[in-house]
DNA sequence: TATGAATGAGTGTTCATTCAT
DNA sequence: CATGAATGAACACTCATTCAT
């Protein structure tokens, strides 16, 4: 029937993957991730393709030549998701300067990030306990994160979570941040306090001692 | 909580015979949330009813004569296993002694519940992202936990947290636990080091300066 | 099991039942009835068993140590409601007198109870549309109105409708005055216009000439 | 009335390609239509849509994407059946000629549809009663039927229901030509008999005096 | 390739009836 | 006899996916 797979995994890359010739229309397959986003957000899993469809503006069946599969819709949803927060965090990264204000400069990006895009913030969190996502995609989101913290490897061997695997300090940040967001979300004016405030909760439990 | 034995023997009259049917069950009812929070843990909010009375035992039919909605059974689903896990952590508390010990004490019940009720926890968390628990559900939810953090008052007046409301060092506490107990799912053999360290990372952010 | 027929049906007589030794109280089945015709008129024939036994002060399994069956509650119910017309009908029927002055006070007494009767008016129209009214059942409730047409017998062999079997006079008659009434029901302040009206239009196309 | 092949072909541009799925089938519609006059006619309005897709050769599913809900497929029906008689009862009207005649015409007609479609004479009956059609539908019904009575303008102006609405008489035709369409049906043999008989009342009733 | 009608398995909930108390 | 919990078949409606156009 259809080649379901065709381009949707490609086998050289996961995070950089290259996009061979191709009829559709990357528009489109944008159109339908920014619908499922919001309608994820909205209904959780249980959002129907049709809705995602129609709020893509394409129709129903359409979805289906862009994504084989709902799943696939959500496995590529989440992925896109994480690597656009990364992304986003690493923007205008300071490569050198002292460790808290480069650890902070992320932090602050992605609280940020969220406070602006609640939508697409509930989202991922919809997708990540939904068990849905499979392991290569989970995986190649926490990649995206990896990658980050790769960068200041230098502070992992600093201070409390010495010795704890650098992807429990990654999970730490990610379960202090959503917090912090979820609080700026109910309470938008004291953004600015309970981002410091959350930050402090990071640093201080991951690098005092 | 419910006691459903209440009106199964009638002592009022012995002139006008009241007549009295079997009476609700606790089993049973017990019985539906324990299934709930497995199906739940296992397929999301999505789990068929059917399925949760099968693995109850009972009738389809019967879920409804305890709970009148799948949205309610969710609903003091959620709100039994927060009191659950409230009681836990509550369990021998020490009502004295240094402010530490208590938290970490407070903290180890919480991991070891989690690490000992995978299903109840990956249930709670479901229920949590859903937006299917009603406010008042979440409130009383919420007060279960208050009423501990009240208990240690004190604390929360010192250290890195002060200016912060309590509900926010719960959230970061609740957080940090349930990525700790992530992990303790994931690696049991590390059990206690992934909760020493996850302590020592609430407890520095919390309350070091 | 049950013995489902046990007083439910009475060989002697159907119109003037003789009841039996019954421990079964009358109170309670009229109870039954009354409730069944409210909850017939206002839901249909799919009115629950349930609701009719609440809206008659009982418990639900009580409605069928009375009737055996949903059924047959309604078939009783539309014995009841027949018989309750017919009797209407003809209290203080005047055996003497012109004939019309005698259809007249007939077709009266019919609008008026069926004026002051909506709900029941309503009951009988949904059961008897509704195809689950036994011939046996059909047959007694046209008995108690053949009982009437037979007092005035001569009549039929008079005008119009001289060679059509009374049943089918009675059945205009019946027609006519579900019309009215529903008019009646309809602009109450016209309540003996329509009334008039309507025996009017009865009495021309039955019996004149 | 539906036009379901309206956007079937494209015109509107060359350069722009608009792809055209299958449209809604006039066919199908009128097959479910069709069964669900049957089905209403046997079993009530409780007939289960799944009976009324398979009787109509569609999949349960398809009666939804034509009729959104049960109960508009059944106003639907209510409106087609209305129109069907209505446009049964003009056919071949002769528009000149003397009134009795020409309500002859209509009564006949009416009584005749009667007699060879009693499966959708009883699903009107069914549906006439239910109390699930919207007030619109019932008007659009009633209208198609004032329409003839307007036709007849004259003849309400005359005889014994001169001062009564049009829509009394309209209502005394109906209730008439039902009870004979039933004894027409109970005894085809005496299908001409009936018909008259029925015509005379109404005649006589309505506008003699 | 885009469309949306067609499909039928799956779901939450209702309800007549039974039967333990 | 009265009660109401227990039962499971039935039902309206949804939805991911397919496929004719």
């Amino acid at each position: 029937m259809r080649d379901a797979g065709r381009r949707y995994i490609d086998e050289r890359s996961l995070t950089q993957r290259i996009y061979l010739a191709r009829p559709l229309s990357d528009d489109k397959r944008n159109a339908i991730l920014a619908s499922a986003a919001e309608s994820v957000a909205a209904l959780g899993m249980g959002a129907p393709t049709a809705k995602i469809a129609s709020g893509a503006g394409v129709a129903e069946g359409t979805l289906f030549t862009y994504f084989p599969t709902k799943d696939a819709l959500f496995n590529e949803l989440y992925l896109a998701l994480k690597q656009e927060v990364a992304a986003t965090m690493m923007a205008d990264y300071p490569a050198t300067g002292p460790l808290k204000v480069r650890w902070r400069h992320v932090w602050d990006r992605y609280i940020d990030w969220g406070a602006a895009n609640s939508t697409k913030r509930k989202a991922i969190r919809q997708l990540t306990v939904s068990d849905r996502i499979g392991e290569p995609f989970k995986q190649s989101g926490a990649e995206a994160f990896r990658d980050i913290y790769a960068l200041m490897d230098e502070s992992v061997a600093t201070g409390a979570m010495t010795k704890q695997p650098p992807a429990f300090v990654a999970a730490i940040l990610e379960a202090l941040a959503e917090t912090t967001m979820e609080f700026v979300a109910r309470e938008p004016d004291e953004h600015s306090r309970y981002r410091s405030a959350g930050f402090e909760a990071f640093w201080g439990g991951a690098f005092n001692r």
